[in-house]
DNA sequence: CACATATTAAACCGACCGGTCTAATATAAT
DNA sequence: ATTATATTAGACCGGTCGGTTTAATATGTG
């Protein structure tokens, strides 16, 4: 019972893929359907609410892949504005290999779908909300305030997504590695 | 000659507005067709290119738009933290008013269709060039070197285009609010 | 006026979209 | 073996997509 929907979760993995390379209209079922090579039959036996569903699903799976890449470095890298930064180095590397491909891995979809389906819209913001969760947490465990902490998070989450977007556009990963490089400066606390 | 086409004038605003608010893909050309009142004649007159055609020229004018938008606060502020800062703080306040869409202006299109459509990936990249000079300009002219100028404009730039989508998807503008806050804070250089 | 050109109008097209349906088939429990 | 159930298979559906076509109609110019 446990261990066989090896096609459900190819179908996630599949979407997630497609997802944050093209966005959500970007992609059709029969891209996923074709990719995976599993019938459509099987995506509506496993998602009975159709494309969405799978957004939704799949978009929870790319929330993880980002979560892991952050624990590697923040697990390795003690402190918080250093590991900030070669976070988002090690980001800058992924996405020139292309060995796997990243693309705006929430952002397309979140800017696409916001408002026209509440389902998606909110599981971009639980991932959103979760990975600057983990920034915050970084800096407060090093003993940050609380206040600072959060805002932190929300910065380092906006700077990384708005440099996505950058290098994309761009297709550039000079955007990124300005902000890696610039990240100690920008997160000092002024003293005059 | 110089003054008629208003017809043309219309179908870019419309499709600017539009796309803005839905991306590329969520903005159907039928959408563009029925709120402007133009039929599609028209637009094949004078969008021989079709939708893509009309997409880089709607980017274009989002672009103005947002040009307009800068000058108006970095005419009337001069120093230039306080200035990106007042620039923010007035785009939280134009999105939570919604009297006009702000939307993701150049980001939905450029997040969906910068893989699959060079013309108008280059009309993105354009944009975001145009205004990254700008918030390096004014840094430049108040004396920073060129380089921190430079580093400063892509990062305002990244900043906000993230803010935009963190505020978009949890459908507050506290994201770009507490952004705006911190900028002083990130745009000192420090000195140990 | 005649004539060329710019613009409007909408019916129409094939392609593809997400989604549905029914039947066949594999799998597991009894 | 006999059920019951989970899964596969893909033909099929109505609707919408961007785009094309052809004809009518303004508009401007000599």
């Amino acid at each position: 019972m446990t261990k066989k929907p090896n096609t459900k979760r190819m179908l996630i993995e599949t979407a997630s893929r497609l997802f944050r390379m093209r966005g959500y209209d970007g992609v059709g079922l029969n891209d996923i359907l074709k990719e995976s090579g599993i019938p459509k039959g099987s995506l509506y036996h496993y998602f009975p609410e159709g494309k969405e569903g799978l957004a939704v699903e799949a978009i929870r799976h790319t929330k993880e892949i980002v979560v892991g890449f952050i624990e590697e470095v923040f697990e390795r890298v003690e402190d918080p504005v250093k590991a900030v930064q070669e976070h988002i180095y090690k980001l800058a590397e992924a996405m020139r290999d292309e060995k796997e491909p990243v693309g705006f891995p929430i952002g397309a979809i979140a800017s696409e779908k916001h408002s026209t389906s509440e389902p998606i819209r909110k599981a971009c913001h639980l991932a959103f909300e979760e990975w600057k969760e983990m920034y915050a947490g970084k800096f407060l465990k090093a003993g940050y305030s609380e206040k600072q902490a959060e805002n932190f998070g929300i910065i380092i989450l906006a700077v990384i997504e708005g440099g996505i977007l950058l290098s994309l556009t761009c297709k550039s990963v000079k955007p990124l590695r300005v902000i890696a490089e610039q990240i100690p400066m920008l997160l000092t606390e002024k003293n005059e």
